[in-house]
This record gives structure tokens, sequence and C-alpha cells, in this order.
DNA sequence: TTGCTCCTCACGTCACGTGAGGTGGC
DNA sequence: TTGCTCCTCACGTCACGTGAGGTGGC
């Protein structure tokens, strides 16, 4: 597949580094089935990604650490950024106007169920941190007690 | 060590689903040194736990899932559940008020670390929401252009 | 040509899951 | 006594970590 502009690719070992992981688990994932080996790759081959690949692989890295998720429910959510990719890299390509609403409708419940994840985690984690800042208030109040002569 | 008061005792399947893990999970911990192994208990009787023991694992398993900590990580926060907990048990016994004053000063910066934490979390938390919706956003616009005859 | 990063096995590790076979308390 | 839950090995699994030995591109 020719890009029609000339695309940055990075090698495994940048892609790592900017999104904060290693390489042993970018191989990992594509093992896994989660981040597509490119065909074209020959045996033995460097793997070649581009920004796209990094802006996937971080929103799925997000969905990991943030919510605790494992690969196999990382993949059901991670069709949603390929999906979302696909909307973004070939918006101007060839696709119709129908194929268009098409991918934009699957996406936006992909999306819809995120955001619902990332909601009740944050109620769970507000829940949490008051009864932290309840726990600290009375341990001030009890050295305050215990400190008076 | 007896009780002046009759405690309610657990076995470890009536707290593993308390706490929502399994006994397995309970073992390991006692395993890894993260729970303190009563040494009264014969080898190869059944543990027993009291409503204390509930009440610190409950905050371990949150730490661990909210903070996605490791054991080796939680050990260390661990610290302040047992002071705590020492000082719930212990403060009508025979502590003196100046060992009083001592657990409760040592405990007030490991709970402001548990603070930090969450704090930090919830941030991160609270920008990867706010990115979605604005997805969200967008991926609406789009749909209303599309379906627009 | 020299480094550097990459490649593919492949075994190790962490945090448990999951039986296998046996013992203990209401 | 009968179930039920518990016990201790011990091997399996998931998500990588960590070398071992070798090849590829600026």
């Amino acid at each position: 597949v020719t890009a029609s502009v000339e695309e940055r690719q990075y090698r495994i070992g940048e892609v790592a580094e900017r999104v904060g992981i290693t390489p042993r688990t970018i191989r990992y994932y594509e093992e896994r089935g989660l981040l597509g080996a490119e065909s074209t790759r020959p045996k033995g081959g460097h793997r070649l990604y581009t920004d796209a690949d990094v802006t996937r692989l971080t929103e799925l890295i997000r969905l990991r650490d943030l919510l605790g998720l494992s690969l196999e429910e990382l993949t059901g959510l991670a069709e949603a950024e390929e999906a979302r990719a696909a909307l973004r890299d070939r918006w101007d390509d060839t696709e119709s106007d129908s194929e268009r609403l098409r991918i934009v409708e699957a996406v936006i419940p992909l999306i819809e169920r995120q955001l619902t994840l990332v909601e009740a985690r944050q109620r769970t984690l507000a829940e949490f941190g008051a009864e932290l800042k309840a726990k600290l208030e009375s341990l001030h109040e009890r050295r305050r007690e215990l400190s008076r002569p």
C-alpha cells in the first residue's frame, strides 16, 4: 500500500518510547492480534509504524492502565480506535458518503461504552478520595487531642 | 491471644466473597507476607479472620484495582492500614498516650500518600473523559453533516 | 566497515486460576 | 455419618521481562 503523501515512519523502539511501553509489549500485542501486523513485512524485517499507529497504541495503553482491562476486553474496545483511524485515514479517499456514515454510526456506541467505563471509575475514585479525606480529618483530630497537655 | 469481647470469626471463603476476590488470592497475599498469618494456626488448620481483617483486605484490593499497584507497592501503603488497624483495635488497650500519638503521626503521611495517588489518577481520568466527550461531539457533528440530504 | 537497533526463539516472572487428593468442623 | 468448606501441593495462564544469538539499515 503506497501513501499519496510521504508519511514519516517510526521503528518499534521509537514508538515504544513515545507511548511509554517496551518493544516487547508491542510485539506481544501484535502476536495476540491487537495491532494487525503489516502483511508486507518480510520475515525478519523491521516493523514500521505511522503516527496513526502511535495514536492508536496510546489509546489502548490508556484504556489498559486507567481501566485495568485485559487484552481480551481491550480487543473489543479497540475496534473503536480501528474504525476511528479508518475514518481519519480514509476520509478523503475513495469512501462513499454512505460508507462514511456507516463508520461514524458504528464508532459512536463504542466511544460511548468507553465513556461509560471511565465515568464509572471516576465515581468510585471520587468516593475513595472522599473516604481518605475523612480518614485524614479524624487522624488530625486525634493528633490534636493527644498533643493537648 | 484472647479477646475480651467475643468477636465474630470468618472463614476464608466468606471473607473472599465479602471482599470480592477468591480464597486463592488471600492465601497468595499471606504467602507473600502481605497479610500476616496467625502463628497460632496449626499446620493444615483452617484460617480465621476478623472484621478488622476484612476491612484491611478491602482497602488493599481497592488500592490494587483503582491504582493498579503491584503487590510490592501495595506492601508499602499497606503499612498504613496495619497501623490504622492497630490504632482501632488497641485504642482502649494498654497503649500509652505517647504511643498512640506516635502511631497517629506515623499513619498520617501514609494516608496522605494514598490521597496523592488517588488525586493524580482522578486528574488523568478526568482528562481522558473530557477527550472522549470531545470525540463524541465531533462524531455526532459528522453524522449530522452526512445525514443532511 | 562499525555501531546501533532491530529480529526471533525461548525461558523466567508476577499474580493469581485450577484441579488433585486429602483433612476438619457444624 | 454425611456434606460442605477448608487444606496443601503443583502445574497452568496471562502479560509481559530478559537474555541468547543473529541479521539489517543509516
